[in-house]
DNA sequence: CTAGCCTTGATT
DNA sequence: AATCAAGGCTAG
């Protein structure tokens, strides 16, 4: 506990990890990730026979025993309920049983990591300073926060240390290539599938309807009462689990890009200082990549041909790029300063008096837009689904893939408006009021990039970078 | 059946 | 080479 007092860096230890926790179904001491979450070694067990078995149970009682360690045993129907209902995943039993490997979740593992160490992090940090404000953001709907924007706590743009000096090649098609060329990914054949209704590990994205992911069908009479998902979600759809799922740690972002600017102000002389246009050039530029590096580890996504992939960024870049900094604005929640990704607040006025007619308009354009989204309080398994609509736009042309790309769109499309109507049942038209800001995110970011485009060419934007390349690439091939 | 321990193998 | 979540094995 000595080393919590020389608030050196917060990741210091980073020990006591999450096996300390017990497990969601029986209480028991957790073993690791298995189906999708945290559990003992033995709902481990239990949920693998239970499903590659294809077994029944049915229950003595009223289907509401208690499970905990000791009484585990006493009724597997409702164990298995509970399994369910914590949200173990049937889809990760492999129908093939293939041994080894990793599948689809290591992700999702590696993302719930991170949440529980920040929010342990975070419970360290408000025990520390006796703090009466419990909560950091007045809306529930959000299940972080940015850690970044604790007011009045802004790093001086100097994360810890580490990792990836990062030369970056200015280059979609590198960016893109540099995670190898995409083995058309490994799937398990399933040759054989003794007559059992669960989806192989890796379904096709457009092979069956959107919902019902779970192709796991109850024995007649052991259909479980209401799946009324106890603790958490209100059902909500997997799809959106899954798009969720693919956000990217938004302080790892953060601390990387942090990271590249202090590099990049160490490499020039302490002479020229350099100036701020320039300066939020390259934190877009930056942001850029992180924008790319997302798109390519996400599902649907990284199933394209490179090809595809360039068409489809080059078509939505500065959607994207608008949208993040939006989504941050929301989050963020003062109209007087704007919130930048490396967790600086600059003034809106000092903005809007500084630059021409055009970018204060812009910005102000960009406000705006955050306003009507924090008013809806949009939350983030929306904004990832609105992400994803941006990206795969059915009107992007020429593609190889276009069947996968409309797939997508009209999957995302269906499980967003799925999940207002369950999770805002009060709020008929939330779906459209979503869904209407896209074509705005649209115009917006078209304004931008012309914006953008003029500035480079009065050479008053002088970085060579992701970001001009995706300015012409995209003049070059969109139609 | 249960549950602890063992073997696999793609990913990092 | 190490990791770690899948499946396998087998006493109790």
């Amino acid at each position: 506990m000595l080393e919590a007092q020389s608030k050196g860096s917060v990741m210091e230890f980073t020990t006591e990890d999450d096996l300390d926790e017990l497990c969601p179904v029986c209480g028991d001491k957790v073993s690791g990730y298995h189906y999708g979450l945290l559990t003992c070694e033995s709902c481990k067990g239990f949920f693998k026979r239970t499903v590659q078995n294809n077994k029944r149970y049915t229950c003595n009682q009223n289907q509401d025993c208690g499970i905990d360690k000791t009484q585990r045993k006493r009724c597997p129907f409702c164990r298995f309920q509970k399994c369910l209902s914590v949200g173990m995943r049937l889809e990760a039993v492999r129908a093939d049983r293939m041994r080894g490997g990793r599948n689809k979740f290591g992700p999702m593992y590696k993302r719930d990591r991170a949440l529980k160490q920040q929010k342990r992090a975070l419970i360290r940090a408000s025990a520390f300073k006796l703090e009466p404000t419990p909560p950091l953001v007045p809306s529930n709907h959000s299940e972080y926060s940015y850690p970044g924007s604790v007011p009045g706590l802004l790093p001086p743009l100097g994360p810890p240390d580490y990792d990836c000096p990062p030369v970056c090649p200015p280059s979609l098609g590198v960016a893109l290539h540099s995670y190898g060329s995409f083995p058309a990914q490994y799937q398990y054949t399933t040759p054989t599938v003794p007559g059992r209704s669960i989806k192989a590990e890796h379904p096709d994205p457009y092979s069956g309807s959107p919902d019902s992911s779970l192709g796991y069908s109850y024995a007649e009479g052991c259909i479980p009462p209401s799946p009324q998902t106890s603790p958490l979600n209100p059902a909500v759809p997997s799809l959106v689990l899954e798009l969720l799922s693919c956000e990217p740690d938004e302080e790892q972002v953060r601390a990387k890009i942090c990271a590249y600017l202090q590099q990049e102000q160490n490499g020039r002389g302490k002479l020229d200082k350099p100036r701020p246009s320039n300066l939020l050039c390259v934190m877009a530029d930056q942001t850029l990549f992180s924008i790319v590096e997302w798109a390519r580890s996400c599902i649907f996504f990284k199933e394209l041909k490179v090809g595809d992939q360039m068409q489809l960024l080059h078509n939505c870049w500065s959607e994207l790029l608008l949208l993040d900094h939006v989504f941050r604005q929301v989050h963020h929640g003062r109209d007087n300063t704007l919130l930048l990704i490396t967790g600086q607040e600059i003034e809106l006025a000092g903005v809007v008096s500084d630059s021409g007619l055009t970018l204060s308009g812009l910005v102000q354009r960009g406000q705006e837009l955050a306003r009507r989204l924090q008013l809806l309080q949009i939350d983030r398994r929306e904004m990832a689904c609105l992400k994803f609509l941006i990206l795969f736009n059915p009107n992007v042309k020429l593609l190889e893939n276009q069947a996968l790309v409309e797939g997508v769109q009209e999957q995302v499309n269906s499980a967003l408006l799925e999940y207002t109507l369950t999770s805002y049942p009060q709020h008929v038209d939330r779906f459209s009021q979503l869904v209407l800001r896209l074509p705005e995110v649209r115009a917006l970011s078209a304004q931008a990039e012309e914006y953008l485009s003029s500035k480079h060419l009065s050479g008053d934007v002088p970085c060579n970078n992701l970001l001009i390349e995706m300015l012409h690439a995209k003049r070059a091939t969109t139609i």
